[in-house]
RNA sequence: GGGCGUGUAGCUCAAUGGUAGAGCAGUGGCCUUUUAAGCCAUUGGUUCAGGGUUCGAGCCCCUGCACGCUCACCA
């Protein structure tokens, strides 16, 4: 390891710790209360007027010190909170008051054990009558001093640069509570969005990462080798055709929560790996999966937030169901003044497009176009959630059709703050039908693209056994926790984001 | 991949083309007993990297790297 001169100065105290017979990095602890459990033992104990003291040893790092002579202050924090400490010369000898002075910095990890009382200025604090060094800190800790106002933790010069944070989010984490705090949240969400599921009977399965043929979303894939077997994999981009297996098995309700993977741009609202929530519901359609959907997410702010209406970004969004419901034709009318369904073909809807002073692409089909002016004009309105449904066909190989309308598929998308949320559909079931999307999507690849995709013959197959009419959907927990956490960029919601190397 | 912006001490930030600074952190000292981001002193720099212009570059130019914003890409 190489130090700064910071760092060495650190580096030499171990040495002289020691030397002095002080382990700076022993085995064994003996804390016997995290910070927040000593102040409230401390705080029932006085509201019940009980005089015993309470004692306890506590453990966490070393927030602050501040050195008085004869008496010291210092703060320590842990995973539940932060307590001061108190120290007097008194109670811990010369030699104890001169090794603390000596060898103990900021971003230590300490035990202290003693009683807890109440200051003179009112701050509840453990009167240390013995401490202890569980682990040396070399590096600062990237944070100036705090200081407790009003029972406020306030920091100065926080760590910000965010490039550090997140290559560092060990660093982060430690100086920054409300990072800890996004990570929270992020672990109840999670665990909220799997009661709810459960609550409905679905049962939560894990379905293959690495995939030979991979599908259930327009993406390029990660390749990777199996060395023994001789044969190209590839990191899953969804789980869909994977779950939709298991229905044809007699699973009727299935999720899974996992990562995906997808080989493209990164941006505020993609990473390389985000995790998924999909799930599969027999004898369910679209309809029915909008009512789970805006009931299963308004039950996460509940649970999470104890509150429906959340802030997100400088606005106020009601979650309380119901959810608006907008067709997508009718969206993107009022948007753009465009009524897709009087250009049935891309070439007319392209014309409609120039006509309105767009760019449309070159190239593209009739659904891509949609797509386009659904994400340019209509996504950046839809801040209070809104469901678009009913979907042009042929971006939507796995959605089944409207009864009466091939060219529509029973298909809904989930927006809220502006940003795709979700996405869902009454699923394909007929293989015939399927096997044709399939050829018709392989007609939008050039045939000598490697990466051009396979057609799935087993999940044909499987679909040939019978499969039950369902309703799926699919949603990225990372921008669900976004939106609860108010962050605006996925990064933030990544405990380790993808950065390019930097090559230290 | 394109455009714009940023990169200075451990952290947060200053510095007309003319001696690289501040606060905090660090180091040394003061501090006689429930507080203090305390007081005094002091250390610390390949100004992202490499070229160029200039008597002189943190600053201007070029190339590269990283990060941010944005566009493109993205069933």
């Amino acid at each position: 390891m190489k130090f700064t001169d910071l760092e060495k100065i650190r580096v030499e105290k171990i040495e002289r710790m020691r030397q002095a017979g002080i382990e700076p990095y022993p085995t064994r602890s003996e804390v016997t209360h995290t910070t927040a459990e000593a102040i409230r033992l401390f705080t029932e104990g006085e509201q019940a007027g009980r005089t015993d003291p309470v004692q306890v040893t506590v453990g966490g790092r070393l927030r602050s010190i501040r050195l008085m002579g004869k008496v010291y202050f210092a703060h320590i924090e842990d995973g539940w909170g932060r307590l001061q400490l108190f120290f007097r010369i008194n109670d811990l000898g010369e030699e104890a008051m001169e090794q603390f002075r000596e060898f103990f910095d900021l971003g230590d990890f300490i035990q202290a054990g003693g009683e807890m009382f109440r200051t003179r200025s009112g701050e509840i604090t453990l009167h240390v009558r013995h401490y202890k060094m569980l682990a040396k800190a070399i590096t600062p800790l990237p944070a100036a001093k705090d200081e407790v106002v009003d029972g406020e933790v306030v920091r100065h010069a926080a760590l910000t640069d965010p490039e550090t944070r997140y290559r560092q989010r060990y660093a982060d984490l430690a100086v920054n509570p409300e990072v800890r705090e996004v990570f929270r949240t992020r672990a109840r969400v999670v665990k909220a969005l799997r009661d709810y599921l459960d609550n409905l009977g679905f049962l939560e399965v894990e379905t293959p990462i690495l995939q030979p043929i991979y599908g259930g979303a327009a993406a390029r894939p990660f390749v990777t080798y199996h060395n023994q077997l001789k044969q190209n994999l590839y990191l899953r981009i969804s789980f869909e055709l994977y779950l939709k297996r298991l229905l044809v098995g007699m699973l009727d309700r299935v999720y899974e929560i996992g990562r995906d993977f997808r080989n493209e741009g990164v941006s505020y609202k993609h990473n390389p790996e985000f995790t998924q929530l999909e799930f599969y519901m027999a004898y369910a359609d679209y309809l029915k999966i909008m009512e789970i959907t805006e009931n299963m997410i308004a039950h996460v702010a509940e649970t999470v937030l104890g509150k429906r209406v959340i802030s997100f970004n400088g606005h106020e969004i009601d979650l309380t169901p119901p959810w608006r419901r907008l067709e997508l034709r009718q969206g993107i009318l009022e948007v753009t003044g465009i009524d897709i369904d009087a250009h049935p073909t891309a070439d007319s809807l392209a014309e409609a497009m120039r006509a309105h002073g767009m760019q449309p692409k070159p190239g593209y089909s009739r659904g891509k176009l949609i797509d386009s002016l659904l994400g340019d004009f209509l996504e950046p309105t839809l801040i209070q959630p809104t469901f678009l449904y009913n979907y042009p066909r042929d971006i939507s190989p796995l959605a089944k059709s409207m009864p009466g309308n091939p060219q529509i598929t029973e298909r809904f998308e989930g927006y809220v703050g502006g940003m795709e949320l979700c996405n869902a559909f009454t699923e394909l079931n007929d293989p015939l039908d399927q096997e044709q999307r399939f050829l018709e999507m392989g007609r939008d690849y050039n045939p000598e693209d490697e990466e051009r995709h396979p057609m799935d013959e087993d999940y044909l197959r499987a679909m040939s056994y019978g499969m039950p009419p369902q309703g799926g959907f699919g949603m990225g927990i990372d921008r669900l926790t976004m939106l609860l956490t108010d962050r605006h960029t996925i990064r933030e919601v990544i405990l380790f984001p993808h950065l390019r190397e930097s090559g230290e």
